[in-house]
DNA sequence: TCTGGCTTAAGTATATCACGTAATACGTGC
DNA sequence: GCACGTATTACGTGATATACTTAAGCCAGA
Protein backbone atom coordinates (compact mmCIF):
# COMPACT_ATOMS: atom_id res chain seq x y z
CA UNK A 1 0.00 0.00 0.00
CA UNK A 2 1.33 3.54 -1.14
CA UNK A 3 0.37 6.26 0.88
CA UNK A 4 -0.64 9.58 -1.46
CA UNK A 5 -1.08 13.23 -0.27
CA UNK A 6 -1.93 15.54 -3.16
CA UNK A 7 -1.51 19.56 -3.45
CA UNK A 8 -2.86 21.83 -5.87
CA UNK A 9 -3.62 25.31 -5.71
CA UNK A 10 -6.51 24.64 -7.61
CA UNK A 11 -9.19 22.85 -6.01
CA UNK A 12 -10.37 21.03 -9.11
CA UNK A 13 -6.72 19.82 -9.95
CA UNK A 14 -6.42 18.26 -7.14
CA UNK A 15 -9.51 16.35 -6.55
CA UNK A 16 -9.22 15.33 -10.33
CA UNK A 17 -5.49 13.34 -9.46
CA UNK A 18 -7.36 12.10 -6.70
CA UNK A 19 -9.63 10.62 -9.11
CA UNK A 20 -7.32 9.28 -10.58
CA UNK A 21 -5.14 7.75 -8.04
CA UNK A 22 -7.93 6.03 -5.51
CA UNK A 23 -8.97 4.50 -8.60
CA UNK A 24 -5.89 2.58 -8.03
CA UNK A 25 -6.07 -0.36 -5.38
CA UNK A 26 -2.39 -0.35 -4.45
CA UNK A 27 -2.69 3.38 -3.67
CA UNK A 28 -4.40 5.18 -0.68
CA UNK A 29 -5.20 8.75 -1.10
CA UNK A 30 -4.26 10.21 2.46
CA UNK A 31 -5.55 13.60 1.58
CA UNK A 32 -5.76 16.26 -1.04
CA UNK A 33 -5.81 20.20 -0.55
CA UNK A 34 -5.40 23.12 -2.37
CA UNK A 35 -4.58 25.07 1.36
CA UNK A 36 -0.74 25.58 1.68
CA UNK A 37 -1.33 25.22 5.45
CA UNK A 38 -3.37 22.66 5.82
CA UNK A 39 -1.25 20.44 3.25
CA UNK A 40 2.00 21.17 5.74
CA UNK A 41 0.01 20.00 8.44
CA UNK A 42 -0.95 16.45 6.37
CA UNK A 43 2.60 16.46 5.74
CA UNK A 44 3.98 15.90 8.75
CA UNK A 45 1.85 12.16 8.96
CA UNK A 46 4.65 9.89 9.74
CA UNK A 47 2.52 7.38 7.30
CA UNK A 48 3.12 9.49 4.22
CA UNK A 49 4.95 7.73 1.12
CA UNK A 50 4.49 10.32 -1.47
CA UNK A 51 3.42 13.95 -2.18
CA UNK A 52 1.77 15.17 -5.38
CA UNK A 53 2.68 18.54 -5.74
CA UNK A 54 1.05 20.91 -9.22
CA UNK A 55 2.94 23.72 -9.85
CA UNK A 56 1.54 26.39 -11.74
CA UNK A 57 5.07 28.10 -11.94
CA UNK A 58 8.24 27.39 -11.09
CA UNK A 59 8.54 30.45 -9.21
CA UNK A 60 11.00 31.30 -6.16
CA UNK A 61 8.11 30.39 -3.58
CA UNK A 62 7.17 27.75 -5.02
CA UNK A 63 10.79 26.10 -5.69
CA UNK A 64 11.26 27.40 -1.88
CA UNK A 65 7.92 24.95 -0.82
CA UNK A 66 9.82 21.86 -2.08
CA UNK A 67 12.93 22.38 -0.46
CA UNK A 68 11.64 23.29 2.65
CA UNK A 69 9.35 20.14 2.66
CA UNK A 70 12.10 17.97 1.65
CA UNK A 71 13.79 19.30 4.65
CA UNK A 72 10.98 18.95 6.72
CA UNK A 73 10.30 15.50 6.31
CA UNK A 74 13.25 13.50 3.61
CA UNK A 75 11.24 10.68 3.72
CA UNK A 76 8.83 11.55 1.79
CA UNK A 77 9.17 11.35 -2.00
CA UNK A 78 8.02 14.64 -3.79
CA UNK A 79 6.47 14.21 -6.94
CA UNK A 80 5.89 17.44 -9.50
CA UNK A 81 3.83 18.31 -12.42
CA UNK A 82 4.69 20.95 -13.94
CA UNK A 83 3.87 22.99 -17.19
CA UNK A 84 7.14 23.92 -17.60
CA UNK A 85 9.66 21.70 -18.13
CA UNK A 86 12.21 23.63 -19.81
CA UNK A 87 16.29 22.12 -19.15
CA UNK A 88 16.30 25.46 -16.90
CA UNK A 89 13.27 24.71 -14.72
CA UNK A 90 14.06 21.12 -14.41
CA UNK A 91 17.24 21.91 -13.39
CA UNK A 92 15.93 23.93 -10.42
CA UNK A 93 13.30 21.19 -9.75
CA UNK A 94 16.03 18.81 -9.21
CA UNK A 95 17.86 20.98 -6.92
CA UNK A 96 14.99 21.34 -5.07
CA UNK A 97 15.20 17.45 -4.06
CA UNK A 98 12.35 16.55 -5.79
CA UNK A 99 12.71 12.86 -6.37
CA UNK A 100 10.26 12.87 -9.91
CA UNK A 101 9.18 15.24 -12.67
CA UNK A 102 6.35 14.67 -14.82
CA UNK A 103 5.39 17.35 -17.85
CA UNK A 104 2.46 18.44 -20.04
CA UNK A 105 2.30 15.34 -21.99
CA UNK A 106 2.50 12.58 -19.24
CA UNK A 107 -0.57 10.65 -18.69
CA UNK A 108 -2.53 9.11 -15.91
CA UNK A 109 -0.50 5.88 -16.68
CA UNK A 110 3.08 7.96 -16.31
CA UNK A 111 1.47 9.18 -13.00
CA UNK A 112 0.62 6.23 -11.30
CA UNK A 113 4.11 4.62 -12.53
CA UNK A 114 5.97 7.89 -11.47
CA UNK A 115 4.45 7.02 -8.39
CA UNK A 116 5.68 3.18 -8.01
CA UNK A 117 9.06 4.20 -8.83
CA UNK A 118 9.45 6.41 -6.45
CA UNK A 119 7.99 4.45 -3.64
CA UNK A 120 10.82 1.86 -4.83
CA UNK A 121 13.53 4.58 -4.28
CA UNK A 122 14.60 5.76 -7.81
CA UNK A 123 13.75 9.35 -9.39
CA UNK A 124 11.20 9.51 -12.25
CA UNK A 125 11.15 11.85 -14.67
CA UNK A 126 8.83 11.58 -17.89
CA UNK A 127 9.50 10.78 -21.36
CA UNK A 128 10.32 14.13 -22.30
CA UNK A 129 12.31 15.18 -19.93
CA UNK A 130 14.43 12.10 -19.70
CA UNK A 131 15.28 12.65 -23.69
CA UNK A 132 16.38 16.28 -22.55
CA UNK A 133 18.71 14.82 -20.15
CA UNK A 134 19.70 12.01 -22.50
CA UNK A 135 20.44 14.26 -25.41
CA UNK A 136 22.34 16.29 -22.82
CA UNK A 137 24.45 12.77 -22.28
CA UNK A 138 24.65 12.06 -25.78
CA UNK A 139 25.92 15.38 -26.95
CA UNK A 140 28.41 15.32 -23.99
CA UNK A 141 29.68 12.43 -25.89
CA UNK A 142 29.47 12.67 -29.42
CA UNK A 143 31.72 16.13 -29.22
CA UNK A 144 34.62 14.10 -27.78
CA UNK A 145 34.42 12.00 -31.09
CA UNK A 146 36.45 14.29 -33.09
CA UNK A 147 39.18 13.04 -31.08
CA UNK A 148 38.13 9.21 -31.75
CA UNK A 149 40.89 8.52 -33.94
CA UNK A 150 43.85 10.80 -31.74
CA UNK A 151 43.14 8.57 -28.77
CA UNK A 152 43.20 5.39 -31.05
CA UNK A 153 46.63 6.24 -31.92
CA UNK A 154 47.99 6.58 -28.18
CA UNK A 155 49.02 3.02 -26.77
CA UNK A 156 47.77 0.76 -24.18
CA UNK A 157 50.79 1.89 -22.20
CA UNK A 158 50.85 5.60 -22.98
CA UNK A 159 46.69 5.54 -21.68
CA UNK A 160 47.74 3.35 -18.27
CA UNK A 161 50.03 6.55 -17.60
CA UNK A 162 47.78 8.94 -18.46
CA UNK A 163 45.24 7.68 -16.32
CA UNK A 164 47.85 7.32 -13.43
CA UNK A 165 48.92 10.53 -13.94
CA UNK A 166 44.92 11.50 -14.41
CA UNK A 167 44.25 10.60 -10.91
CA UNK A 168 47.28 12.98 -9.42
CA UNK A 169 49.81 10.38 -9.34
CA UNK A 170 53.20 12.06 -9.54
CA UNK A 171 55.97 10.61 -11.80
CA UNK A 172 57.88 8.63 -9.50
CA UNK A 173 54.82 7.53 -7.97
CA UNK A 174 53.72 5.80 -11.49
CA UNK A 175 57.09 4.38 -12.00
CA UNK A 176 57.22 2.93 -8.54
CA UNK A 177 53.58 1.57 -9.49
CA UNK A 178 54.72 0.58 -12.62
CA UNK A 179 57.95 -0.61 -11.73
CA UNK A 180 59.73 1.49 -14.06
CA UNK A 181 62.32 4.51 -13.69
CA UNK A 182 60.98 7.95 -13.60
CA UNK A 183 63.14 8.75 -16.69
CA UNK A 184 60.51 5.82 -18.52
CA UNK A 185 57.62 7.98 -16.92
CA UNK A 186 59.05 10.91 -18.34
CA UNK A 187 59.30 10.09 -22.25
CA UNK A 188 55.96 8.02 -22.39
CA UNK A 189 54.67 11.64 -21.19
CA UNK A 190 56.85 13.51 -23.80
CA UNK A 191 55.88 10.78 -26.58
CA UNK A 192 51.99 11.13 -25.37
CA UNK A 193 52.32 15.38 -26.32
CA UNK A 194 54.38 14.89 -29.28
CA UNK A 195 51.60 12.99 -30.54
CA UNK A 196 48.49 14.46 -29.21
CA UNK A 197 50.40 17.90 -30.46
CA UNK A 198 50.03 19.66 -27.27
CA UNK A 199 51.71 22.18 -25.78
CA UNK A 200 51.30 22.28 -22.06
CA UNK A 201 49.95 19.77 -19.35
CA UNK A 202 47.01 22.26 -18.96
CA UNK A 203 45.78 20.81 -22.35
CA UNK A 204 46.79 17.13 -21.77
CA UNK A 205 44.31 17.17 -18.86
CA UNK A 206 41.21 18.96 -21.06
CA UNK A 207 42.05 16.18 -23.57
CA UNK A 208 42.24 13.24 -21.16
CA UNK A 209 38.85 14.49 -19.76
CA UNK A 210 37.69 14.86 -23.17
CA UNK A 211 38.50 11.67 -24.38
CA UNK A 212 37.03 9.57 -20.74
CA UNK A 213 40.90 8.95 -20.18
CA UNK A 214 40.41 10.45 -16.84
CA UNK A 215 37.77 11.69 -14.98
CA UNK A 216 36.60 14.63 -13.58
CA UNK B 1 3.22 -2.88 -37.67
CA UNK B 2 6.84 -2.86 -36.33
CA UNK B 3 8.98 -4.74 -38.55
CA UNK B 4 11.49 -6.55 -36.10
CA UNK B 5 15.20 -8.05 -36.56
CA UNK B 6 16.58 -10.23 -33.71
CA UNK B 7 20.23 -11.29 -33.62
CA UNK B 8 21.85 -13.23 -30.70
CA UNK B 9 25.27 -15.26 -30.95
CA UNK B 10 23.08 -18.08 -29.03
CA UNK B 11 20.66 -19.40 -31.30
CA UNK B 12 18.58 -20.05 -28.26
CA UNK B 13 18.34 -16.67 -27.06
CA UNK B 14 17.24 -15.29 -30.68
CA UNK B 15 14.67 -17.31 -30.46
CA UNK B 16 13.57 -16.52 -26.93
CA UNK B 17 13.48 -13.10 -28.04
CA UNK B 18 11.41 -14.26 -30.27
CA UNK B 19 8.63 -16.20 -28.98
CA UNK B 20 8.25 -12.64 -26.55
CA UNK B 21 8.02 -10.59 -29.77
CA UNK B 22 6.30 -12.74 -31.87
CA UNK B 23 3.41 -12.79 -29.19
CA UNK B 24 2.83 -8.91 -29.75
CA UNK B 25 0.33 -8.34 -32.60
CA UNK B 26 1.83 -4.98 -33.45
CA UNK B 27 4.85 -7.08 -33.84
CA UNK B 28 6.59 -8.59 -37.04
CA UNK B 29 9.51 -10.42 -36.68
CA UNK B 30 11.01 -10.33 -39.71
CA UNK B 31 13.93 -12.27 -38.89
CA UNK B 32 16.12 -14.33 -36.05
CA UNK B 33 19.45 -15.61 -36.58
CA UNK B 34 22.78 -16.27 -34.67
CA UNK B 35 24.48 -16.23 -37.69
CA UNK B 36 26.61 -12.70 -38.30
CA UNK B 37 26.75 -12.96 -42.09
CA UNK B 38 22.99 -13.97 -42.23
CA UNK B 39 21.97 -11.41 -40.10
CA UNK B 40 23.98 -8.32 -42.38
CA UNK B 41 21.97 -10.04 -45.48
CA UNK B 42 18.84 -9.44 -43.75
CA UNK B 43 19.62 -5.75 -42.70
CA UNK B 44 19.23 -4.94 -45.92
CA UNK B 45 15.69 -5.19 -46.02
CA UNK B 46 14.31 -1.70 -46.80
CA UNK B 47 11.56 -2.60 -44.28
CA UNK B 48 13.11 -3.69 -41.24
CA UNK B 49 12.52 -0.88 -38.37
CA UNK B 50 13.88 -1.97 -35.59
CA UNK B 51 17.44 -4.83 -34.81
CA UNK B 52 17.39 -6.03 -31.07
CA UNK B 53 21.00 -7.06 -30.63
CA UNK B 54 21.93 -8.81 -27.85
CA UNK B 55 25.76 -8.24 -26.83
CA UNK B 56 27.48 -10.91 -24.78
CA UNK B 57 30.66 -8.76 -24.31
CA UNK B 58 30.85 -5.21 -25.13
CA UNK B 59 34.06 -6.13 -27.30
CA UNK B 60 35.49 -3.80 -29.49
CA UNK B 61 34.81 -5.98 -32.59
CA UNK B 62 31.16 -5.75 -30.88
CA UNK B 63 31.07 -2.25 -30.39
CA UNK B 64 31.85 -1.79 -34.47
CA UNK B 65 29.65 -4.17 -35.55
CA UNK B 66 27.03 -2.07 -34.14
CA UNK B 67 29.07 0.67 -35.62
CA UNK B 68 29.14 -0.66 -38.97
CA UNK B 69 25.31 -1.24 -38.80
CA UNK B 70 24.38 2.42 -37.96
CA UNK B 71 26.13 3.47 -41.39
CA UNK B 72 24.92 0.81 -43.92
CA UNK B 73 21.45 1.50 -42.67
CA UNK B 74 21.01 4.51 -40.08
CA UNK B 75 17.20 4.45 -40.38
CA UNK B 76 17.17 1.21 -38.79
CA UNK B 77 16.94 1.54 -35.08
CA UNK B 78 19.50 -0.85 -32.95
CA UNK B 79 18.26 -1.93 -29.54
CA UNK B 80 20.76 -3.68 -27.38
CA UNK B 81 20.48 -5.94 -24.79
CA UNK B 82 23.66 -5.88 -22.39
CA UNK B 83 24.77 -7.88 -19.54
CA UNK B 84 27.58 -5.17 -18.59
CA UNK B 85 25.47 -1.66 -18.14
CA UNK B 86 28.64 0.30 -16.29
CA UNK B 87 29.14 3.40 -16.70
CA UNK B 88 31.85 2.78 -19.38
CA UNK B 89 29.73 0.05 -21.61
CA UNK B 90 27.13 2.20 -21.49
CA UNK B 91 28.78 5.67 -22.97
CA UNK B 92 30.44 3.12 -25.48
CA UNK B 93 27.35 1.73 -26.95
CA UNK B 94 26.07 5.21 -26.78
CA UNK B 95 28.79 6.49 -29.23
CA UNK B 96 28.05 3.92 -31.20
CA UNK B 97 24.87 5.01 -31.92
CA UNK B 98 22.46 2.25 -30.58
CA UNK B 99 19.21 4.14 -30.19
CA UNK B 100 18.59 2.16 -26.72
CA UNK B 101 19.74 -0.50 -24.29
CA UNK B 102 18.51 -2.56 -21.61
CA UNK B 103 20.48 -4.07 -19.44
CA UNK B 104 19.67 -7.50 -17.41
CA UNK B 105 17.27 -6.28 -14.86
CA UNK B 106 14.60 -5.09 -18.05
CA UNK B 107 12.16 -7.37 -18.27
CA UNK B 108 9.73 -8.38 -21.16
CA UNK B 109 7.37 -5.59 -20.90
CA UNK B 110 10.36 -3.32 -21.08
CA UNK B 111 11.61 -5.09 -24.73
CA UNK B 112 8.18 -4.07 -26.39
CA UNK B 113 7.74 -0.96 -24.45
CA UNK B 114 11.73 0.06 -25.89
CA UNK B 115 10.70 -1.06 -29.27
CA UNK B 116 7.54 1.39 -29.51
CA UNK B 117 9.47 3.92 -28.31
CA UNK B 118 12.18 3.81 -30.66
CA UNK B 119 9.56 3.33 -33.61
CA UNK B 120 8.56 6.65 -32.54
CA UNK B 121 11.75 8.22 -32.67
CA UNK B 122 12.91 8.32 -29.17
CA UNK B 123 15.94 6.66 -27.61
CA UNK B 124 15.12 4.45 -24.88
CA UNK B 125 17.27 3.49 -22.04
CA UNK B 126 15.88 0.93 -19.03
CA UNK B 127 15.55 2.42 -15.45
CA UNK B 128 19.18 1.70 -14.07
CA UNK B 129 20.67 2.88 -16.80
CA UNK B 130 18.20 6.20 -16.72
CA UNK B 131 19.12 6.61 -13.39
CA UNK B 132 22.75 6.47 -14.02
CA UNK B 133 22.49 9.47 -16.62
CA UNK B 134 19.94 11.26 -13.71
CA UNK B 135 22.61 11.05 -11.18
CA UNK B 136 24.99 12.07 -13.31
CA UNK B 137 23.19 15.30 -14.32
CA UNK B 138 22.06 15.43 -10.98
CA UNK B 139 26.00 14.98 -9.17
CA UNK B 140 26.59 17.42 -11.78
CA UNK B 141 24.30 19.89 -10.59
CA UNK B 142 25.52 19.56 -6.64
CA UNK B 143 28.85 19.82 -7.41
CA UNK B 144 28.29 23.22 -8.50
CA UNK B 145 26.55 24.13 -5.55
CA UNK B 146 29.47 22.32 -2.86
CA UNK B 147 32.40 24.48 -3.95
CA UNK B 148 30.35 27.31 -4.45
CA UNK B 149 31.98 28.72 -1.10
CA UNK B 150 35.81 27.67 -1.69
CA UNK B 151 35.65 29.53 -4.99
CA UNK B 152 34.43 32.54 -3.03
CA UNK B 153 37.97 32.88 -0.78
CA UNK B 154 39.91 33.00 -4.26
CA UNK B 155 40.85 36.63 -4.80
CA UNK B 156 40.44 38.25 -7.94
CA UNK B 157 43.78 38.44 -8.96
CA UNK B 158 43.93 34.64 -7.88
CA UNK B 159 41.32 33.97 -10.19
CA UNK B 160 43.10 36.12 -12.62
CA UNK B 161 46.78 34.62 -12.77
CA UNK B 162 44.17 30.69 -12.74
CA UNK B 163 42.13 31.83 -15.76
CA UNK B 164 45.71 32.41 -17.99
CA UNK B 165 47.01 29.34 -16.38
CA UNK B 166 44.34 27.45 -17.74
CA UNK B 167 44.57 29.21 -21.40
CA UNK B 168 48.10 27.17 -21.43
CA UNK B 169 50.09 30.28 -20.44
CA UNK B 170 53.14 29.30 -18.84
CA UNK B 171 54.46 30.98 -16.11
CA UNK B 172 56.95 33.28 -17.56
CA UNK B 173 53.97 34.27 -20.00
CA UNK B 174 51.61 35.24 -17.53
CA UNK B 175 54.63 37.52 -15.62
CA UNK B 176 55.38 39.33 -18.96
CA UNK B 177 51.63 39.86 -19.02
CA UNK B 178 50.52 41.11 -15.90
CA UNK B 179 54.33 42.85 -15.88
CA UNK B 180 54.80 40.69 -12.65
CA UNK B 181 57.70 38.81 -12.03
CA UNK B 182 57.95 34.93 -12.45
CA UNK B 183 58.38 34.50 -8.65
CA UNK B 184 54.97 36.58 -7.94
CA UNK B 185 52.69 33.70 -10.41
CA UNK B 186 54.26 31.04 -8.37
CA UNK B 187 53.96 32.41 -5.29
CA UNK B 188 49.47 33.11 -6.32
CA UNK B 189 49.86 29.69 -7.80
CA UNK B 190 51.42 27.99 -4.10
CA UNK B 191 48.79 29.93 -2.36
CA UNK B 192 45.96 28.93 -4.33
CA UNK B 193 47.11 25.26 -4.28
CA UNK B 194 47.12 25.99 -0.28
CA UNK B 195 43.70 27.83 -0.02
CA UNK B 196 41.95 24.57 -2.30
CA UNK B 197 43.59 22.08 -0.68
CA UNK B 198 45.05 20.60 -3.64
CA UNK B 199 47.82 18.24 -4.52
CA UNK B 200 48.83 18.51 -8.11
CA UNK B 201 48.25 20.47 -11.13
CA UNK B 202 45.62 17.78 -12.38
CA UNK B 203 43.63 18.91 -9.53
CA UNK B 204 44.27 22.37 -9.98
CA UNK B 205 43.04 21.81 -13.69
CA UNK B 206 40.06 19.27 -12.47
CA UNK B 207 39.09 21.93 -10.35
CA UNK B 208 38.89 24.96 -12.40
CA UNK B 209 36.83 23.12 -14.85
CA UNK B 210 33.94 22.35 -12.13
CA UNK B 211 33.80 25.79 -11.09
CA UNK B 212 33.75 27.40 -14.75
CA UNK B 213 37.45 29.38 -13.96
CA UNK B 214 38.80 28.01 -17.38
CA UNK B 215 37.16 25.81 -19.96
CA UNK B 216 37.49 22.45 -21.21
C1' DT C 1 46.87 49.97 16.93
C1' DC C 2 47.17 45.51 15.64
C1' DT C 3 45.68 41.45 13.32
C1' DG C 4 44.91 39.19 9.12
C1' DG C 5 44.56 38.68 4.32
C1' DC C 6 46.37 40.24 -0.46
C1' DT C 7 50.04 41.13 -3.37
C1' DT C 8 54.44 41.15 -4.35
C1' DA C 9 58.99 38.69 -4.44
C1' DA C 10 63.17 35.87 -3.37
C1' DG C 11 65.88 31.47 -1.56
C1' DT C 12 66.40 26.59 -1.92
C1' DA C 13 65.47 22.00 -3.10
C1' DT C 14 63.00 18.87 -5.86
C1' DA C 15 60.03 17.60 -9.84
C1' DT C 16 58.81 17.96 -14.35
C1' DC C 17 59.44 19.21 -19.22
C1' DA C 18 61.73 19.67 -23.84
C1' DC C 19 64.67 17.66 -26.87
C1' DG C 20 68.01 14.44 -28.18
C1' DT C 21 69.83 9.76 -28.17
C1' DA C 22 69.52 4.79 -27.96
C1' DA C 23 68.92 -0.27 -26.98
C1' DT C 24 65.53 -3.96 -27.08
C1' DA C 25 61.45 -5.96 -28.83
C1' DC C 26 57.63 -7.00 -31.73
C1' DG C 27 54.88 -7.17 -35.74
C1' DT C 28 54.11 -6.09 -40.84
C1' DG C 29 55.15 -6.54 -45.48
C1' DC C 30 58.49 -7.46 -49.25
C1' DG D 1 64.86 -13.71 -43.53
C1' DC D 2 65.35 -8.74 -43.49
C1' DA D 3 64.10 -3.92 -43.55
C1' DC D 4 61.00 -0.74 -41.43
C1' DG D 5 58.05 1.32 -38.17
C1' DT D 6 56.54 1.66 -33.69
C1' DA D 7 56.38 0.56 -28.61
C1' DT D 8 58.78 0.34 -24.51
C1' DT D 9 62.40 1.13 -21.92
C1' DA D 10 66.00 4.50 -20.27
C1' DC D 11 69.59 8.28 -19.82
C1' DG D 12 71.80 13.26 -20.49
C1' DT D 13 71.23 18.12 -20.24
C1' DG D 14 69.35 22.43 -19.64
C1' DA D 15 65.07 24.96 -19.01
C1' DT D 16 60.68 25.30 -16.29
C1' DA D 17 57.63 24.38 -12.70
C1' DT D 18 56.47 23.21 -8.05
C1' DA D 19 57.04 22.79 -2.78
C1' DC D 20 58.05 25.02 1.19
C1' DT D 21 59.79 28.96 3.57
C1' DT D 22 60.42 33.75 4.48
C1' DA D 23 59.21 38.51 4.11
C1' DA D 24 58.09 43.34 2.98
C1' DG D 25 54.42 46.77 1.84
C1' DC D 26 49.49 47.62 1.82
C1' DC D 27 44.87 48.04 3.40
C1' DA D 28 40.51 46.89 5.88
C1' DG D 29 38.19 45.67 10.11
C1' DA D 30 38.33 44.77 15.23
Amino acid sequence: MINIGIYDEHKIMANGIQQILKAVPDFEVLFFTDNRAKMFNFFKNPDLHVLVLNLHDTSVRNLNLIIRLSLLNPKVKILILSYDTSENTVLKIVKSKAKGILGRDATPMDLKEAIYTLRNGFDFFNRSINQMVLNQYINKMNDCESNYEIINTLSERQIEILKLWGKSYSNQEIADKLFLSVRTIESHKNHIMQKLKLKSTVDLVKFSIKNNIIEI
